[in-house]
DNA sequence: GAAACTAGTTACCTTTATGAAACTACCTTT
DNA sequence: AAAGGTAGTTTCATAAAGGTAACTAGTTTC
C-alpha cells in the first residue's frame, strides 16, 4: 500500500505556517527589509536619500522595491511639489507594523554573526 | 559642488541594518523559515517526513536547503541505523534561537493577510 | 520477483533577481 | 551655457533560484 501523506501538524500549526508563507512573499528580497528598516528609522526620506542611505543598491532596484512595496501598501509615496520637485518614501501603518519583525530579525542578525 | 553621502544615521542604527543584513544572507529564499517553522514545531523529522510536511517543495529543493542550513549550523543532519536507514534533522541551538524570529514573522504574515 | 520504501542526486530547463551604465526630462545654481 | 541637482527609466547582461522528471542504490514487504 502506498504511503500517505500524513499531516499530523495541528490546524494551528498549519496557520503559523501558512502565516509564513504569506509573509515571505511580501518581504522576499535583498533589499526589501533593508529598506524597511532605514525608513522605519528616517521616517520620511526622498529617493536620492534613500539611494544615499542604502550601501550598494542601484537606481533601478530602489524603484521596483519601492513600487512593490506601494502596491503591497506598505510604503506612501508622495510628490511634494518644491522646486525641483521631490519624492517623499514613508511607511504606512501596515508599514510601521512590521517593527517587530524587524527588530527580531536584526537581533538575530547581529547575535549569529557574534557567534560565529 | 558635488553633493556627498551623508550618513546622518547613527551607529547604533547601522548596526541594526547590519543584523538585517547579515540574517537575510542567511534566511533568505521561499522556503528556509518554513522549513525551520516545521522543524521547530516537530524536534526531529525524517526527510521523507519534511518532503510530505512541507507542501510544494520538491526533493531537490529540500536536500539543498537542508544542506545550506546544515553548513550555516541551524540544522543538524543525523543518520539513524535502522533498517531501511533513516535520517534525522532537527534544530541546533542556534537553529532554535529562530523561535522569536520566526513568531514574529508568522504572526506579522496571518495579520496582514486578515487585513486584505 | 514486483512494488514500494529509504534518501537522496543528476540533468535539463525556465523564471526571477540583480547589476552596471547610459539616458530622459526638467529645474537650479554658478 | 555648463554643471549639478531632482526622480526615475531603459537596455543589456549575468547570476541565482526554482521546478520537473528521471535515476541510483540499497531494503523490505506482499
Amino acid at each position: 500500500m502506498k504511503k500517505q501523506a500524513v499531516h499530523n501538524t495541528s490546524n494551528l500549526c498549519r496557520a503559523q505556517i501558512l502565516g509564513i508563507k504569506s509573509a515571505m512573499e511580501i518581504l522576499s528580497g535583498k533589499w526589501k527589509l533593508y529598506i524597511l528598516g532605514t525608513l522605519l528609522l528616517h521616517d520620511k526620506m526622498r529617493f536620492m536619500d534613500l539611494l544615499r542611505e542604502i550601501d550598494g543598491i542601484a537606481a533601478k532596484m530602489l524603484s521596483k522595491e519601492l513600487q512593490d512595496m506601494e502596491i503591497n501598501q506598505l510604503v506612501r509615496r508622495t510628490v511634494v511639489d518644491t522646486k525641483p520637485l521631490t519624492v517623499q518614501y514613508e511607511l504606512t501603518s501596515a508599514g510601521r507594523s512590521l517593527q517587530q519583525v524587524i527588530t527580531e530579525v536584526s537581533k538575530w542578525g547581529i547575535e549569529y554573526r557574534d557567534n560565529l
